[in-house]
DNA sequence: CGAATTTATGTAAGCGCTTACATTTCTCAC
DNA sequence: GTGAGAAATGTAAGCGCTTACATAAATTCG
């Protein structure tokens, strides 16, 4: 009873400790842990109480290194400061810590470098599988997560051309939807508001659904006055007024999502530009913000939630059962309120 | 060359492979992955090169067994839903990123037990340093990280009557400012709707600040309507309701974030009352949300990002140099907009 | 030029846990 | 009571890396 002093000085008990103390192998308190059926009652009883006694918790490391897995889930996303990942992510964070997962973020900030140097990172981390945002990306990216058997799962997508597990939706048909209304009350002169397509299959689809429905109603899709501009309320408003300086104004801008549908808005109240009358304006996403401006946005509900819970169950059922599930399509929703209207002739 | 196939198959190289490869010792390589200066430049090139060719990366678990930390830090939230922890976290990670440091999230969902439940969770999955919404917190959790060794650094809050590293702005001061300004236009009576404000310090001391600006101005502080609610628009406007249905309304309604005021500027919108000549309105935090609103929301400004980065700064710090930095103060700055106004008398 | 330093590299002992396999202890049918 | 098989527990070999310490090589200086 008289060891060194640095024997247990700042030192945490270990799992020999706990194995000493309650008279038991090691191999035996390491199964108390784990699989705490193997082990008779009172045998476990003992052990937890000297784990209690003790305040033992495991190391981590020594745990990964010797079971080969963290329990720990990377996901990387272009950024929080966007609600809907930031919705996403807490659904996906609270469905994991229910599967005893835990979250390790890291954020893109829409760079492809910047998302094939995070997935490194998270690798390298312990990260046993990973949730990306969308399929487009680098193929060495999915070589090397192959390479280093971590699984994979894409979300906000839904492309039955990918074989790769995922869950998301129809971008292009959700948004072709939505253009079909706006082109069934009779608008002809469209203008489209998205977010930069390069290196984002959603932003791009998107557009592309804009396009299939114009070649529904027999319009051109060349017409479409196009501009692409980054992620914020003020770029969007940025492009609007472009876009209403333009000698033929379109009677109808359709926004890749709400922040930049909100920011339009913002220009048309400046500019005395009425809403709906003059302009219509939709939005895409269905966030907080598009029911809090006025008129209400009219927009494409997508599930983000429930997008993040099933991307958190799938993940979890592709790291227990080593299985590669097919890919899931949710359903999106068409919100029509109060910034759509025909066109005043 | 011609071991089992089960030697190499799915088995990624470890450091004794990038050694025998180049020739050195495995501590050579290490070194060259961790203090490349101790290593000559020739046999850096050598070993590196090895590296790159076997497409080595090192184990997780055993470099943090060895190493006896991960890189990792954790941050535990009330929620990413609300804009102003996205903010803070997107900052926080990308500045943590710089130093080569990982984030691992959690979030509380704004209960107290579920908080140190996530507390156990992170520090076992190997959190080298943790980053806390808040002071107010069982006493045990602050016990339990101290023996563990894991530094923490709570955020959101400044109190110099508590010694523990913490990068903040002071709740009270700041919305005593704002209080300030609505009672120096002459307004008496006085609602607040503020977020709840059990096992939460912000919310007690922004209403405490509220009262102090009261006294200050001859009011009894005792004659503050106040009513909490959970965090959220529809919860904002319920209160609202009930606030305008009762006798004698308030003429200025002070709210503790900005989602509550913007769901009382929906009520006062619907229930025909106008903003401001009838009733004031003020939010906290200066989100998004408060000028996409019209009227826009006067508010206080609070530097989520820069509080986010500093946050960053000081854990990395705290980690490297073993030190106990003072708490930090940040200036908050009132935005004084539309929804702002003396009383009609 | 050789001793004293300094610098570069190697040796090997863990880090604390999991788990395959070996051993012991029960159960229970006959 | 016995032996076969099941259940509980123990033994010990790693897992792949870091780092204190030992050794060898290069440099400095009187």
């Amino acid at each position: 009873m008289n060891r060194k002093l640095s024997d247990t000085y700042r030192n945490l008990p270990t799992l020999a400790d706990v194995a000493r103390s309650a008279g038991v192998s090691t191999a035996t308190v390491s199964r108390c842990l784990n699989s705490p059926a193997q082990v008779q009652q009172a045998t476990r009883d003992r052990v937890l109480e000297a784990v209690t006694t003790l305040g033992y918790s495991p190391n981590f490391g020594a745990r990964a290194l010797a079971a080969r897995r963290t329990g720990t889930i990377g996901a990387i996303i272009p950024t929080m400061e966007n609600a809907i990942f930031a919705r996403a992510i807490q659904a996906f964070q609270e469905a994991l810590h229910e599967n005893g997962v835990t979250l390790l973020v890291a954020s893109s900030s829409y760079s492809p470098e910047n998302e094939a140097d995070q997935v490194r990172t998270l690798v390298a981390r312990g990260a046993d599988a990973l949730m990306l945002i969308g399929h487009d990306r680098d193929p060495g990216i999915y070589e090397f997560l192959e390479r280093r058997g971590v699984p994979v799962l894409v979300s906000w997508a839904y492309d039955p051309t990918q074989a790769r597990p995922a869950i998301g939706f129809d971008n292009r048909r959700a948004m072709s939807a939505l253009a079909d209304e706006v082109l069934r009350l009779g608008h002809v002169r469209i203008g489209m508001i998205s977010a930069l397509a390069a290196g984002n299959d959603r932003a791009r689809d998107r557009i592309e659904g804009v396009r299939d429905a114009m070649r529904a109603h027999g319009l051109d899709p060349q017409s479409l006055h196009l501009i692409e501009t980054p992620y914020s309320i003020g770029n969007g408003a940025e492009a609007m007024a472009g876009m209403m300086a333009a000698p033929a104004r379109p009677t109808a801008v359709i926004c890749g999502n709400d922040v930049l549908a909100v920011g339009a808005l913002q220009t048309a109240r400046q500019m005395g530009i009425h809403v709906p009358r003059e302009v219509s304006i939709t939005g895409f996403d269905d966030i907080e913000l598009a029911t809090v401006v006025a008129p209400a946005l009219t927009t494409v509900h997508v599930p983000h939630r429930e997008m993040g819970w099933q991307a958190a169950r799938l993940l979890v059922e592709m790291l227990g059962g080593g299985v590669t599930p097919p890919p899931v399509c949710l359903e999106t929703e068409l919100c029509l309120r109060g910034t759509l209207a025909a066109p005043s002739k």
